[in-house]
DNA sequence: GATTAATAATACTTTTTTAGTCTGATATAG
DNA sequence: CTATATCAGACTAAAAAAGTATTATTAATC
């Protein structure tokens, strides 16, 4: 039994972002360029970054010479947005998500802590801008073939 | 998709303790006691019980009159503790926990982000302990049949 | 405007995890 | 020795995650 928060489809859609913003000065970037660099597999890169288009992280570009693009700098991206278009809203536990399920809502401090534990963890990945990550994925992100 | 840290075995064992916590004074709780009260169903009790027993969080009394038991006083039992013991160890994500299976650790800031994401979860939840839980629960914990 | 190169959208499949059940064994009080 | 408990592990079912495939659409270019 593992405890895991963040499944892979948010782990593509953060690496497909810090891919994107690294080589935003390159305008469009194929989904093909993408998913090779990045190692993530080209058809669910496609569902992923849907989600991630839907929200208004990227712009998808259809057609011949199309691909992927920012819509924001990189400094106004968080990584909590990119987790959570592509998993939804991160909850810690289901009493959060739909009060009904727990009876003792409002008598349980057991509700407080997690309630407490879940702000800070949004807050620490609200804080973490893609500009943040960058900085020290440039080194990475230039001549990145043999990444994988 | 919904991101979710506590499972239903997460939860079922906080319940479970919290309810042994508020009736430590009765000696043995049975497990068919603690699974009507906390609406938990008995044989998966029986399996998050022995997890629980492993780490030494409560004694199994086997036999007839046989039941379970704290092991330590609630306020020596954290959050953190009971669910660490059904769970496993909280990661937030994969690369923390396996680093092979990412190429970038050392590299890539993401990690550092994460990596005190969950450091500060871990925290929250380990200050947290059964006895601080109790103190509103026990209103709930002396006649609850009215819970469910 | 036909061809080619790209993604869209959705349905489908496979794998893994979670949740729960069942069964034969074991232990103990009375 | 019988009734009442849990043990330990095998088993099953359901849900979620991960990935694939297929048909449709869009746009650049020749």
């Amino acid at each position: 039994m593992l405890m895991m928060i963040l499944t892979k489809a948010g782990e593509y859609a953060l690496r497909c972002m810090i891919y994107l913003a690294a080589h935003a000065d390159q305008g469009i970037t194929t989904r093909r360029d993408v998913a090779q660099a990045m190692n993530i597999p080209t058809s669910f890169l496609a569902k992923i970054a849907q989600r991630l288009a839907r929200v208004g992280l990227l712009q998808i570009v259809q057609g011949a010479r199309g691909g992927y693009r920012l819509l924001k700098p990189a400094i106004a991206i968080s990584m909590l947005e990119v987790v959570e278009a592509v998993e939804g809203e991160i909850f810690l536990n289901e009493c959060l998500l739909r009060k009904e399920s727990c009876s003792r809502v409002g008598t349980c401090k057991a509700h407080i802590v997690w309630s407490k534990a879940r702000t800070n963890l949004r807050a620490t990945l609200q804080q973490a801008t893609l500009a943040d990550l960058l900085s020290s994925e440039e080194a990475t992100s230039g001549s990145d073939t043999s990444d994988r």
